[in-house]
DNA sequence: CAATTATTGTTATATTATAACAATACATTT
DNA sequence: AAATGTATTGTTATAATATAACAATAATTG
């Protein structure tokens, strides 16, 4: 059962990621004796703007518009934070940062990327773990974290092509 | 079979690592038509330095003390050169650069990564090529490309902890 | 050799991220 | 409520990573 979020299915109800992904956070931070601040939500309502991972400096326009300071140091906080809850990834060959799909269930980051319209989806990589587990076992490695990015087309972007 | 270059075992001969890399380096450019300049092969030389990913700035002084031009551009274009002909794999968490080990044969840029001594070995990833193959169809997704970033801590790490 | 192309040199700037310290807001204790 | 300590945010400066643009040189081709 691999499962995956809805970010390649253009027609899901967005709202529903957006609320749910509020819904996690508020619930992750008391769970955790810790404050999502006004500034926080906001950077991870903006994160979860879309499915299309976003770099830090793209955020700092709408928090001076929402009348907060916007220095790299405000939004670059929001974003520890977030991650550090596992609210958020990091897609690092992309110096940008996407809504985790899932953060009550904390996971290694793991995403398909459509290298045309940019969208990241989420990926459930139990089924990948085993293997992960037996390279690293093999090896004596002791895994700790993982960075997962599959790059490629979607689904809309190939049938779109020229 | 999963096999991984010697990154992880210390005792291994580097310079073994060194003129092999230096010898598929000689190779491919030969067959892509494509130069390996003096720029090129001291950069390329100096990733292989070890098996510690390098950031393009760590490579400059050596540039420098070489006679060549030391300015960023020099660096990351031979940096771009070598990525292109698979002869280096960029880790993107890291913003850093590593040898590859098996450049006659394209492949996804794969690594056990040590968060202690920043060591990083590259995986054989042929079968778990099948899994990502079966996330990727199961989406309608095309893959093209795959970083794949498996952090933690190796077998020396391990042994010598406080 | 002349013309063309590839490579390197050079200067400037863009992009991403953090350090350091001051000011304010929040929580806790009295 | 006032005092105290902690967490968060504001602010300025700077570090670290990467690219744009054009000039100069070297290599290749005709
Ligand atoms: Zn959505
Ligand atoms: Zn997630
Ligand atoms: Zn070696
Ligand atoms: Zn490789």
């Amino acid at each position: 059962m691999l499962e995956i979020n809805d970010a390649f299915n253009s027609d899901h109800n967005h709202d529903h990621c957006v609320s749910g992904a509020l819904d996690n956070a508020k619930a992750i931070c008391q769970e955790n004796g810790q404050r999502l601040t006004p500034i926080r939500e906001l950077v991870l309502r903006l994160v979860w703007g879309s499915h299309k991972p976003l770099g830090a400096y793209e955020l700092l326009p709408a928090l001076a518009e929402a009348g907060f300071n916007s220095a790299p140091p405000t939004v670059y906080r929001a974003l520890d934070f977030l991650h550090q809850l596992g609210l958020i990834h990091k897609i690092g060959s992309l110096n940008a940062f996407v809504g985790c799909s899932n953060p009550e269930h904390p996971h290694p980051s793991a995403f398909m990327i459509c290298t045309e319209c940019k969208t990241a989806a989420e990926i459930e990589t139990s089924e990948l773990q085993a293997s992960f587990n037996r390279v690293a076992n093999s090896h004596g490695f002791q895994l700790e974290e993982e960075n997962i990015e599959l790059l490629g087309l979607c689904k809309d972007c190939l049938g779109s092509e020229s």
